[in-house]
DNA sequence: CGACTTTCGTTCGGTCTCAAATTGTACGGA
DNA sequence: TCCGTACAATTTGAGACCGAACGAAAGTCG
């Protein structure tokens, strides 16, 4: 349950454990509160509205993406609900599974699958995304309307700033060096 | 990659959806922002600093958790770290076998198991966190340090929010109904 | 001191997660 | 038409993730 004060004090651990080197506080505070906030959010959306729909925080998302957007193709559903696409296979084939979600060939192009949801999944979101909301709402209702503009508004210049020049700022780091493959995942067949 | 304009356009296509059922506009767009940027955030950390000493986003936290709080009983941990106290048991055995990361009974209290870091946890948060800092400070370089500042303050009162009413909200969503329980995870043994 | 209750951490089932390897389709040029 | 390149989705391997069930230890109270 850590609230300000926590964040607070743990500077002072860390900046101790590092002796003397300084700590860009303001920005370290922010990004973990945006995590702990995104957290806080999912957990009770899952809880509440999600879970009597028997819904996971990705599922839903994946959902809405579709629901919104209407029929698309996979790797702009994947990228709109910010999973990769080989988790969006997993997600989308389980949501297939309960009836929610259908798949189709495109018929342009072989390569392409698109999703679109069943009348059930259409149904459900009418029911579910109202609820969804509303609890947006909640999590949100100590702030004013003008309060959230701002909040969305900075978060917004953090996800420019990644999108723009995280790639060419990871580039730099590595200057060079290949890029260390993950611990976890497929490894060469040889 | 969307931004606000993808958000805008949702709305809309949301709104056209439910027929005039009013949508909390800024709220919704705060509440995805959050978690776009969280991603976003995690994303780049995970595949810049933490990719190099082969960490994942949870065991740089863990690590993190028990370098600045020193060794820690497991649930305060979890807690700290924003995570279960069962998934806590499987990242703790597995920064173990790492060997960053002790596992020590509690002298007093048979229940509990206390966590610290081994000399060799200790010297990577040493390398990695000022890094791992580095890039907080760069994912929030388009905000000066008051705009950090206030983003911490507004996500403050959300997390807030949540942890103070979040439970007597999702009781009073429930109304006396007994909780669903989640699709996946055990079941009653009869 | 024995029976209840509480509180630990661990186990378990099912899902999500990533990125690399793989498979399949498309399309340009030789 | 065959060939290589480009790009699509899927499979795969290792692990994170949650929350209910669980067993052990500790506390409580008669």
């Amino acid at each position: 349950m850590p609230g300000q004060r926590s964040i607070t004090e743990a500077e002072k651990l860390a900046s101790a454990k590092l002796g003397g080197i300084p700590i860009r506080r303001e920005q370290m505070a922010a990004v973990a509160n945006v995590h702990r906030a995104a957290s806080a959010v999912r957990q009770h959306l899952e809880n509440s509205v999600l879970r009597g729909s028997d819904l996971t925080w990705t599922a839903f998302v994946v959902l809405w993406v579709v629901w919104v957007w209407g029929e698309s193709e996979t790797r702009h559903v994947a990228e709109e609900a910010g999973i990769s696409k080989g988790t969006l296979t997993g997600v989308a084939r389980t949501l297939e599974s309960r009836g929610l979600l259908g798949r189709a060939g495109h018929p342009g192009d072989g390569r392409l699958v698109l999703l679109s949801l069943t009348d059930k999944g259409e149904e459900l979101m009418q029911r579910v995304f109202p609820a969804f909301n509303e609890e947006e709402a909640f999590v949100t209702s100590g702030l004013s309307d003008d309060e959230c503009r701002t909040l969305a508004d900075l978060l917004r210049r953090v996800v420019l700033q990644v999108e723009d020049h995280g790639e060419e700022r990871r580039r730099e780091l590595l200057d060079g060096a290949e890029p260390a493959p993950r611990r976890s995942g497929r490894r060469a067949k040889a």
